[in-house]
DNA sequence: GTGTCGTCGGATAGCGCTATCCTATGAGAA
DNA sequence: TTCTCATAGGATAGCGCTATCCGACGACAC
């Protein structure tokens, strides 16, 4: 009943089964299923023909094994329940499907032992590729991507160290940017408010730091920073403490969407009149922050063009470009609405 | 100065290595390292001495190969940008990644055709195990799943059919449930308001009009169904939308809390007093809800819970221990706020 | 005609691991 | 003592694919 010549324990369809019904050797259909090096048109085809009928598909164990690639790649980022994550997840894991990449996710909770843990395990299985976020990580998780010799490329910031690769923007600039946005706009007492504390979150307040100082209206009390993770709650909370600060902030600038959006409803539920009272700005320009009432001034940061240009950069290093751009970036925009 | 045995092309530490170091042969530092049968405690110190020495790790690939098993979960979902997914991978992954397990994810948007394209994909890579959501899916997806003969859970429900196994709880008794709250509170003329409307929202309708006809309020101008995505944009143009009928609406059941917060922010805006004017409530508390003005009423679903329930009753059914249980409900429960 | 290529199919030998069978050893029973 | 039989290590043979080398054959130039 089945083939007679070498019957598989598995009784799964292989290679050499589609070859015995396309009359040809293994290694035949091997190159013509991978359009690999020149075989003729008329034997592909029968090729084709004869896999379609046994319902071959190949083994991506035996394919790794045998060629040393296996066809994942492994993304670190520090949290989903943070949208930007996922926007720039999806557009990573579009452009890398079509190209028949498989994306293995591991979420370090901003954590850089976790990660370390994480990279270990990735790194078991060989990935095509790596991508990971920001810069700043255990010097163990630094040497294993070097000593991996696995392509990787760092989302989010551009400040890349010679010879790695990173796409993102400069989380100072924008810092420093909303931060001159509202000073030109007349505020004068303008806060900065944190959460998480994470590289990028403090690269932000540097900016901001630097517009504030340069104005001449920087004062230490006014920096909030709060490690607990981002939420809309701790958006409230801070905001309820930063109000009852004397003399009194007339701005305050949230490192997050979050933070900013829990604030706005804070305020709402405070009865403080916003801007009039004090202006509100967040960073990220979340869903929903042009829904706020009033709708949130904030950063509009270019997530999914991250994304795809990432897989772009990545899918090229993979396939040994010469790694000529180390850093691509992609700006951002001040979307100034209502709440400044 | 390395292997003078065999010294492998890759440069990679293999097994054989290993066992060269430690003066045992290859199988036997395979089942000292796995824990396979019985190996004497000195033998397995030994090498482990040696793996660690010569920082030795399997090759995924190969072992894959060789055991005819992969490592790997394939897991199914909607989106990532609605949190309640979030929450549910995060539990599946932080479960699965105990017991060794990768987890691979794909995205659906909700499109069964996608979901289709995407599980030939994952079953490409012969996963251990496979996680969807809900129930319904294109006849060739329902076959695919049942001819690899990989385990498979189905989340966000509760009637499987025979031989299937699920974890979730009962949409459509939620959606009754919260409808007969609102009846209880005295509304009349209550509006369910869908968006995306997936066999889950639907199963919400049916609960929901099930109330309404039993209390003899049910009229089908009330039914505001949108094919759309579920976004606080759309809540709040729903909202607007249902405000305009007449006889007046008095209550508003949003299938989703995205709608239901928007609706929030649109009545805030258009400064409609909820819950005088308009009771607003939603569906699965995520994370926001509770700081609305005013706090919102809604569903707690038990996401991670049915994370946790999903990967514990895939790791059974991949160790292939008997299929008793065939659904596990985790119930849900009202969360009454002030919206209501 | 003869030599030189370029083209295309196949044979062979692994990739690094594990399943399976086999053998040496020693404990315990008859 | 002799015969089981459980125990623990090893030899062997793949898992299903691809890299690499080889050879046959035809095209083309001289």
């Amino acid at each position: 009943m089945n083939s007679p010549l070498r019957p598989r324990a598995t009784g799964r369809v292989t290679l050499s089964d589609v070859a015995q019904l396309a009359g040809v050797s293994p290694i035949t259909v091997s190159r013509a299923l991978r359009g690999e090096r020149a075989v003729a048109p008329d034997l592909v085809a029968k090729v084709r023909a004869a896999a379609d009928t046994l319902g071959y598909v190949p083994n991506p164990a035996a394919r790794a094994l045998a060629s040393g690639q296996s066809s994942h790649v492994a993304v670190l980022i520090p949290m989903l329940s943070n949208a930007l994550f996922v926007d720039l997840l999806e557009a990573l894991q579009h452009t890398l499907r079509q190209a028949g990449f498989q994306t293995l996710i591991g979420i370090t909770h901003y954590d850089p032992s976790e990660e370390e843990t994480l990279l270990r395990e990735q790194l078991l299985h060989r990935p095509a590729g790596l991508v990971v976020t920001g810069l700043e990580r255990t010097e163990a998780t630094r040497l294993l991507i070097a000593q991996s010799g696995v392509p990787c490329v760092h989302l989010m910031t551009t400040d890349a160290p010679a010879g790695s690769h990173c796409v993102g923007f400069s989380q100072r600039d924008a810092g420093r940017d909303m931060a001159r946005h509202l000073i030109a706009q007349g505020y004068r007492r303008i806060a900065f408010a944190a959460a998480q504390l994470d590289p990028r979150t403090l690269q932000r307040l540097a900016g901001w730091r630097s517009a504030l100082v340069d104005a001449g209206l920087y004062d230490e009390v006014l920096e909030w920073l709060n490690p607990a993770p981002s939420s809309l709650a701790l958006g409230a909370r801070m905001f309820e403490q930063i109000m009852g600060q004397t003399p009194p902030v007339d701005a305050i600038f949230f490192c997050n969407d979050d933070l900013a959006q829990g604030a706005l409803l804070a305020a709402m539920r405070t009865g403080v009149p916003v801007p009039q009272r004090v202006a509100i700005a967040g960073f990220n320009d979340l869903t929903g922050s042009d829904q706020m009432v009033p709708p949130l001034t904030t950063v509009r940061t270019p997530r999914a063009e991250i994304g795809h240009a990432a897989a772009r950069m990545l899918m090229g290093l993979m396939q040994g470009e010469p790694t000529d751009s180390g850093a691509i970036d992609l700006g951002y925009t001040l979307q100034i609405r209502h709440s400044t």
